[in-house]
This record gives C-alpha cells, structure tokens and sequence, in this order.
DNA sequence: GACTTTCAATACAGTTCTGTATTGAATACA
DNA sequence: TGTATTCAATACAGAACTGTATTGAAAGTC
C-alpha cells in the first residue's frame, strides 16, 4: 500500500519543519520567523513547506496538536507512575508534593518549550484560525487534568478553597509567569525554586479536611 | 526659545507615533506592526518616524517609558485617594478591598493595552536593547507598589503568608493570564469577575493577625 | 525492470518593508 | 519682513518574503 510508507516519509519531513518552527518561533517569535528561515532550518527548501501544509497559520495548528498531543500523554504517564504512591500518602505535604507532580509534568520543561507556547498563545489571540483549535485544546486539557488530580485530592481528604478549574488556571499562570520572569533576568528558569514557590502556593489554597480551622 | 516650542511639535508627534503604535501592537504584534503602518496609523510618513526615532526598538523603549511613567501616577492617585479609607477599615475585607484597588489601579484596563504590554514583555525576552530597561521598569515599580501595599497591610494588622514581592507577583501573574484567557474565549475582560478572582486569592493568602488558627 | 505516484526542489512574479538622502514647508527669531 | 532652523514629506535603492507553477528524483507497484 502506497498510502503508509508515503506517509511516513511525509510525516518525517512534517516533524522536521514543526521542530524547527517551535525553536525559531521562540527565538524570534511566531511573526518574526520567516518560513523561509523554518524551512532553512529544518534542512528543506520552501517547496517541503508548501507541500506539507498551507500556509504559517497552518503549521501553527500542526504545532498546537502535536503539543497537546504530547501534553497528554506525559500526563496520563506521570499519573500512572504515582498511581500507588498516592494510597500511601497521608500527610497533606506529600499529597501537594505529588499533586505537583502530576502538574509540572504538563508543563513545559524547556526554557525553548516556554517561550513557544507563550508565543502561540498571544498570536492565536488574533489568529481566527488558531484562536478556537487552541481554546478547545486547553479546555480538553483542563477537563483531563483536573479530574485526574481531583481524584487525587479526594483520595486523601484534602479540600481545594477553590473549584478545580481555577486552581489548575492558577497554577498555570504562576509558572508560566515565573518562567518569563526569569528569562528576563537572563536566567534559565530554576525548577527547584518555582516547584518551591508552587507548593507554598498550593499548602495556601489546600484545607485539611480532618482539621477544620 | 527655540528649544521649547519646537520640542512642543515634536513630542506632540513622538506621543501620537507611540499612540498608534500601541494600537497596532495590540492589534498584529509587536513584529506584525510594521513602521510603515504604524506612521500611517498616526498621519504621518516614515520621515516623520525616522525623524524621531532610530528604529521600532527605539519606539518600543519609549513605549515601555511612558508606560511606566502613567503606572507610577495612578498608583500615586490610587493611594492617595484611598489615603483615609485605609485608617478606617476593619476588617479584613474591607483592607483586602482596598488593596486589590491599588494593584489594580497599576494594571492596564484596556485589553488593547493588555494585549500590547504581553506583547512587549515577550519581545523584550529576546530583544537585547528592551530587555534590560524592562526589568529596571519592573523593578521599580514592584518596590513601588509593594512599599504602598506594605504600609497599608501593615497598618492595619494583616500578615501576609508570602514575601510582598512574590505576592504581587502572583496578582500580576493571574491578572494577565485571566485577561488573555478571556480575550481567547472572545470576552472582553470582565473587570468585576476578575476582581472577585483575586479577593478569593488573596484572602487565601492572608492570615488575620488577631485571630491566629 | 518499466511505470506510476508522491513529494520536495527550483524558478519566477509580485509585494512589502527598511533605512537613507534630499527636499520643502512651517516655525522661531531678530 | 527677512533669515535661520527644525522637522516632516518625498524619492530612492536594496533586501526579504510569500505563494505558485513547474520540474525532477526517489519510492512504491506490478
């Protein structure tokens, strides 16, 4: 069969222009990397590019999806891994500490990753083409994780101040917001000191429930 | 003299190059706005742009400037005019009402000018000439405000569970977050659910001194 | 091993933008 | 009113990018 192994070699060349598309769309931002330059980059000519999608728009969306794509699966894995931990712990730091866990998983790790994400992000604000794939992604995303750690969180008697919704909304502001920060200064962002800062944000937003104030 | 009037012209001109600037920031980017459209936004021709301005990192400069020069202001105003307010509250509502006008008195109130700061935060990540400024900017007006808040916290006997500085960190953070997640869902911002998000947020990370759990 | 199909490379036409050098008009001043 | 100066408009040269139409090579099929 034709179709496969065309696709394969399609799809390969699809994966080479979206991973050059992430790393100049976060050195030089969606608008101020050329396709020229992503196509340059990736080791193909603009012909590859306008064979494989139609236009910048396009392969935006190509990049959303494989992002979501991505973020899901990394956090069903990272649930999966901690799925015994969380029937032993009983203290509310470890429940945080777990929590955490499961969220950062869902984050960008690189410093590339973060700048990417906040670049599509802003653009996809004026974007028609990006603004609803985008929002649909996010909410999917928020739906999954939020149930996963809710389950969590019930679990072990622990009680949000705030619905579920907000909570993760928070969380995902805060890192994305310290990450830049950091880039501002020239740093690389630390993960240490913004799992640190997310967890003291996290002890004041969690009630335990066996200890009503 | 010369000097004077002539300055009169053309800073009349400076502001309506920065006016229009602002507005094709918000409306294309930073990099989607090019000097040609921003000039013709304001009625003039790129003579006129050169003839004030070395090149659009220039004009960003000058934007993030006048920026934060309006930021100081109406924090001034703001304190000012709650000035007496402040030795009559009470309860902790009341004082975390009063805060929250503070802050946001600081925070842009039009999406244009939400979407244009976001903008040039994120361009500033990578634009070496911005980045530095933006940073001193920020700095600023953090000691600023946190001196402001600090003063009226205090005064009234709250304890704050974060350092000042992360904590307004934290308001900045979800403030700018919730405004663009809105504008993604194609809402303007909603000012009085925004503002009912950051009571519910700070009131989670306030501790009344008097009444210690 | 010929034949077809798929896909990326090349060539091309047209547009848009930048920055500079020069000109001309308005304003200041005497 | 005449003169000098300031500032924006105009004209120009060059560069960069987009998208399409065509070509050529490699992979897949029989």
């Amino acid at each position: 069969m034709s179709e496969t192994t065309v696709t394969a070699r399609r799809s390969q060349t699809r994966e080479r222009l979206m991973d050059a598309a992430v790393a100049l769309f976060a050195a030089k931002g969606v608008l101020g990397a050329s396709v020229e330059e992503i196509c340059e980059r990736a080791e193909f000519t603009r012909g590859a590019f306008y064979s494989n999608f139609a236009d910048k728009d396009d392969l935006c969306l190509a990049v959303l999806n494989r992002h979501a794509l991505r973020e899901l699966e990394a956090t069903e894995k990272a649930v999966a891994s901690i799925g015994e931990d969380v029937l032993c712990a009983r203290t509310i730091d470890e429940v945080i500490e777990l929590a955490l866990s499961v969220f950062l998983a869902t984050q960008p790790r690189s410093s590339e990753d973060l700048v990417a994400g906040m670049e599509l992000r802003l653009y996809a604000v004026r974007a028609p083409a990006l603004r609803q794939p985008l929002l649909a992604l996010n909410e999917r995303m928020g739906e999954q994780i939020g149930d996963l750690l809710g389950g969590v969180v019930d679990r072990v008697g622990l009680r949000l101040q705030l619905p579920m919704e907000e909570a993760l909304d928070l969380l995902h502001a805060v890192y994305l917001h310290s990450g830049i920060n950091a880039l501002l200064q020239g740093l690389e962002p630390d993960d240490e000191s913004r799992r640190r800062q997310l967890t003291e944000l996290l002890k004041s937003l969690v009630t335990d429930r066996e200890e009503p104030r």
